[in-house]
DNA sequence: GATAATTGTTAACCTAGTAAACGATCTAGG
DNA sequence: CCTAGATCGTTTACTAGGTTAACAATTATC
């Protein structure tokens, strides 16, 4: 079978398995991968813009006012005027917030843990070597 | 940023990546990943049903019927009643199906070399060992 | 000071799926 | 035999996760 040595199928097939343990361990109401990964940023990176944000995650602005919206509404983070640049909305996380993303990061942590237990580290890193490998070559 | 360490990140930005560049080289009319994969397994798999089908590709039954329909429509395969079972329709390739299954084939290749140019024979043996020990724990 | 670029946003659209229901057909148990 | 259940392909409605094009407001550049 031709695909059984393609990157590309087998990429695809491993990244749905991910994806639906993900979803089985967040949870129903539980943040999406792009919600947890827009969240992680704004905890992580002061006076993030929203322009910012998309280009980090490789998404269109357009596409990321939704995301922006439900982290909003979950009262995670805030948008906040910058007087130095009336265009922009700076994205600041609220307490809640940070307490959601680090509540958020041990679950997916302990997703990755089972769905990933038939590696070991060794192997973990190396497939996370490949991957950003990609990446580079990439974007 | 926690997101770096985490093997789903990664596994999605290097899966668009890969998907991104898939299209550029297949060209606008060109037969997108999961058509290329429908075809791929009525090539080389002989009295292949639609049922059949779906459950390898991991899809549901209804959602095949469009995939079929464009290789169908296409003219790269037929669907041929089977007189021992009148429920299912077998699937079998034209030979314009087969001669586009291989001319795809040799782009995806071409494809899957580029984008993957930074990474050695035995990386790639590797990366694509690590993604089937995924895939054999979720499936 | 005019022109161009950037920001956040909306609206319309697209792709790739899922879930539920359907009639037709096949299979198994009594 | 025949009835209950399973399976097959299909349609319809829906969802997630994006894109592109346009817009007013604002800032940068020449």
């Amino acid at each position: 079978m031709a695909l059984e040595s393609l990157v590309g199928y087998n990429l695809k097939r491993a990244y749905v398995i991910l994806q639906n343990d993900y979803r089985a361990v967040m949870g129903d109401h539980g943040l999406s991968p792009r919600v947890f990964s827009a969240l992680t940023f704004v905890v992580e990176t002061p006076n993030l813009t929203q322009s910012d944000l998309a280009r980090r995650l490789g998404i269109e602005r357009s596409g990321l006012v939704a995301i922006v919206d439900e982290l909003e509404g979950r009262g995670y983070l805030c948008r906040v005027a910058v007087p130095q640049d009336r265009r922009v909305q700076a994205l600041s996380p609220t307490d809640a917030g940070v307490q959601a993303y680090e509540a958020a990061l041990k679950l997916v942590h302990d997703h990755e843990d089972r769905i990933l237990h038939t590696l070991d580290a060794v192997e973990r890193a190396q497939l996370l070597h490949l991957l950003k490998k990609i990446r580079e070559t990439g974007e």
